[in-house]
RNA sequence: GCGAUUGUGGCGAAGUGGUUAACGCACCGGGUUGUGGUCUCGGCAUACGUGGGUUCGAUCCCCAUCAGUCGCCCCA
């Protein structure tokens, strides 16, 4: 085998990609609900939109990144997540314009890369899905959204799904509870592991969701964010919890989880799977509040919330359950030909057939006519076609129902010129009696 | 970045330090010259990931490398 794949792509196969095109029509069916529009972008941009955006000091940044310079020496990157890019072009095209209606509600589908070891549930070129709304600082823009997320996978009949919400405050509240946990973590500095310790001073919230033992252990005795939060973010957050206990919305609050992105403010959210067979791949969809990353790419101050979930996660998912995906076998006629002779009318009576609007496969390798009737029945299609040499002399067409068995025939030239008459009589001649 | 495990024809899967490397599926052809899930007979194929080494000889032993899978870190 002279190339292969890069590690930790895919190629979705025939097969495969009836999945895939099944659950992204699903969701835009939701997405056009809830009246979110699509937005496109690059699938790469300036290095340094990324590390600014997701946070210099993320994994995602420090060691993920798919980056490399272009001919024009310009640091670019694989969009490694969605959002960095949306607000770009929110900002760019000055989406925050009067003219738009507010809040702008944006989704996008697309692949997303990653430079990690591939694994299950974890690729480095992948799929997310993930929606972006501007201008509204409104709590129940936090619920409609989480809700969306709620829907997409209750859609797809998931089952042992958990809600689990935070906040993480304001910035000055956040800087304040920042110092706080690290007067709080430095005694036990020796015995925290070793990216923890990494992290005491450059990010310490994450030291919060160790998935270290004796950090958890340490942890447990930690300050709680919430007890930090001002008036706005204190309100914003009992908000929040009213209108999902209104709705009776199950959640969870886990005042450790914290976000492996740093643009996030406020409300923060994990929809996690409790099936045991996805281990360290439980946060199936995750996302929050973040208010100031408009402005820390140029636009103006500009609230937004958002969220992103992997496909791959998510087909994964419904393999596990066994999700019967709706199949589409549509063919309406299989064309059989018996003989070089009518090879060309064959031609002409698929395209006809087509024409009018049926899904029509024909016979191309000339196999004996067994063979062909097999390759129908295994298509699943609906009627046969039949043409050899006696049915071309006589300008006939044998066409065959596979469920009924029955069989008829049919002028070519009748077919050819008067379709619509013709076509339901003969259907109409197929059926069986009584049915 | 770390660890474990695997790599045989299109797919699945046996196997051995030594003449022609099982089998199943799929596919193709035949079973009175033109009709469909079964049965039967036959055929098919650039198969032992790649590169070294050990050996008289390696698909099977050793090393490296690439790739897959799974786990850790982190994340979707």
């Amino acid at each position: 085998m002279t190339y292969q794949k890069l590690k930790g792509t895919a190629d979705i196969l025939p097969g495969e990609s009836e999945k895939w095109q099944y659950i992204e029509s699903s969701a835009r069916d939701i997405l056009k609900q809830y009246q979110f529009k699509e937005i496109r972008t690059p699938l790469f941009e300036q290095f340094d939109l990324f590390a600014r955006g997701v946070g210099e000091t993320s994994d995602i940044v420090s060691k993920e990144m798919y980056d490399f310079y272009d001919k024009g020496d310009r640091r670019v990157a694989l969009r490694p997540e969605g959002t960095a890019g949306v607000v770009r072009s929110y900002v760019e095209n000055k989406l925050f314009a009067p003219e738009y209606h507010r809040p702008m509600k944006l989704y996008y589908i697309g692949p997303m890369f990653r430079y990690e070891r591939p694994q299950s549930g974890r690729q480095r070129q992948f799929h997310q899905l993930g929606v972006e709304v501007f201008g509204s600082k409104n709590a129940s823009v936090d619920v409609e959204t989480m809700l969306l997320a709620l829907d997409l996978f209750k859609h797809f009949q998931l089952t042992d799904l958990k809600l689990v919400i935070n906040s993480l405050g304001s910035n000055e509240s956040r800087q304040l509870y920042r110092k706080e946990l690290i007067e709080f973590l430095e005694p036990h500095f020796e015995e925290l592991s070793k990216d923890s310790k990494d992290r005491l001073y450059k990010n310490p919230l994450r030291v919060l969701d160790s998935k270290d033992k004796k950090d958890k252990e340490i942890v447990k005795g930690a300050p709680s964010i919430l007890d930090y939060l001002d008036e706005d973010s204190k309100e914003h957050f009992e908000s929040v919890k009213r209108m999902l206990t209104a709705m009776t919305i199950p959640f969870e609050i886990d005042t450790n989880m914290v976000r492996g992105l740093d643009y996030y403010n406020d409300t923060i959210f994990e929809i996690i799977t409790t099936n045991p067979k996805f281990g360290a791949n439980a946060t199936i969809c995750a996302g929050g509040r973040y208010d100031s990353l408009v402005e820390e790419v140029g636009g103006p101050s500009t609230p937004a919330f958002g969220f992103g979930f992997g496909l791959e996660r998510l087909i994964l998912m419904l393999e596990h359950m066994g999700f019967d995906y709706p199949v589409s076998s549509l063919l309406d006629a299989y064309v059989v030909t018996i003989g070089e002779a009518v090879n060309e009318e064959a031609a002409k009576l698929t395209h006809e057939l087509r024409q009018n609007g049926l899904s029509v496969e024909r016979e191309f390798m000339s196999r004996k006519p067994a063979k062909q009737f097999k390759t129908a029945d295994k298509l699943n299609a609906r009627l046969v076609f039949t043409i050899g040499e006696t049915e071309l002399k006589e300008r006939k067409v044998r066409v065959k129902d596979l469920t009924s068995g029955l069989e008829n025939e049919v002028d070519l030239e009748e077919l050819y010129t008067r379709f619509s008459e013709v076509y339901p009589t003969l259907l109409k001649s197929l059926e069986k009696e009584g049915e």
